[in-house]
DNA sequence: TTATCATATGAACAGTAATTCATATGATTG
DNA sequence: CAATCATATGAATTACTGTTCATATGATAA
């Protein structure tokens, strides 16, 4: 038994003490690669931000010109049109001309299944933590 | 018509040129409440990132302990050690102790869901700039 | 063409967030 | 108890990201 792990301490590669070798092979081998993980984290940075999920809120509910969204917000032009652009560049939004004015609208239906995704998750752990505190009540 | 527009510069606020009071009324209200669209934002923060999707992938298929996800990912244990901290708090993972060493699991399924639609938007978007390609080979 | 409106953009600045380093905690073994 | 292993944490550093400011572009109307 000793012995053994003696004998365990040699395989080992050094400054590794316990053995993860089993798990490490099996969850190596399911990974996705390094290049999609880092597209997927860059998609979900979209929608990290608050100024970004208003926006996309508000698409949600019909396209609207720029100064619209700035004046929804609270905020400037230019920023408004900084983060516009982000969101253009990952094809979460498309835009049209009219005259002077652009109209932004939502790309896909994705969009609104992540939010949708998203809310739930918020809604089911409030939930958990209003029943624990109901817990407490008792 | 050139009176009409000029009485409707007098009605519109000081620098908003033109009318979107219809849109922003409408918009205004059915948009979440500000909290709400912050603890969103807040929540896809966490899927922002490259080490904490590595991390929540790696779970997907098995607890892990600490050490081993810093080994699967080559990366510091404190690094890896902060990232968990972050996923807890947030209620994205939990974590047992088994002697020394501590386990860490996924949550809840909201996880898999979530990263599962972001999976999604990823390979439709893919598959449609291989359509677009496709298309300019023809 | 000139003036104005709507939007875009680059640079600068400020706040945030991830990693590293050193060290602390907490459990186990001898 | 002392030593070691696994993990946690605080402070410092570095990199990134969002907003602002000034200005540019592009379209329309006079």
């Amino acid at each position: 038994m000793m012995a053994g792990s003696e004998i365990l301490e040699e395989i080992l590669p050094e400054g590794m003490a316990h053995d993860h070798s089993t798990i490490l092979r099996k969850v190596r081998g399911e990974l996705p690669t390094d290049e999609l993980l880092c597209d997927l984290a860059d998609l979900f940075k979209l929608f990290g931000d608050t100024t970004r999920m208003k926006i996309l809120f508000a698409l949600l509910e019909s396209e609207m010109c720029v100064c619209a969204i700035a004046d929804l917000l609270g905020m400037t032009q230019s920023a408004i049109s900084h983060q516009l652009r982000i969101l253009k560049d990952a094809n979460l939004v498309g835009n049209r001309r009219e005259g002077k004015t652009i109209y932004y609208f939502l790309a896909d239906d994705h969009v609104h299944t992540i939010l949708a995704q998203g809310f739930d998750h918020l809604i089911e752990e409030h939930q958990e933590s209003e029943e624990q505190q109901h817990e407490k009540d008792l």
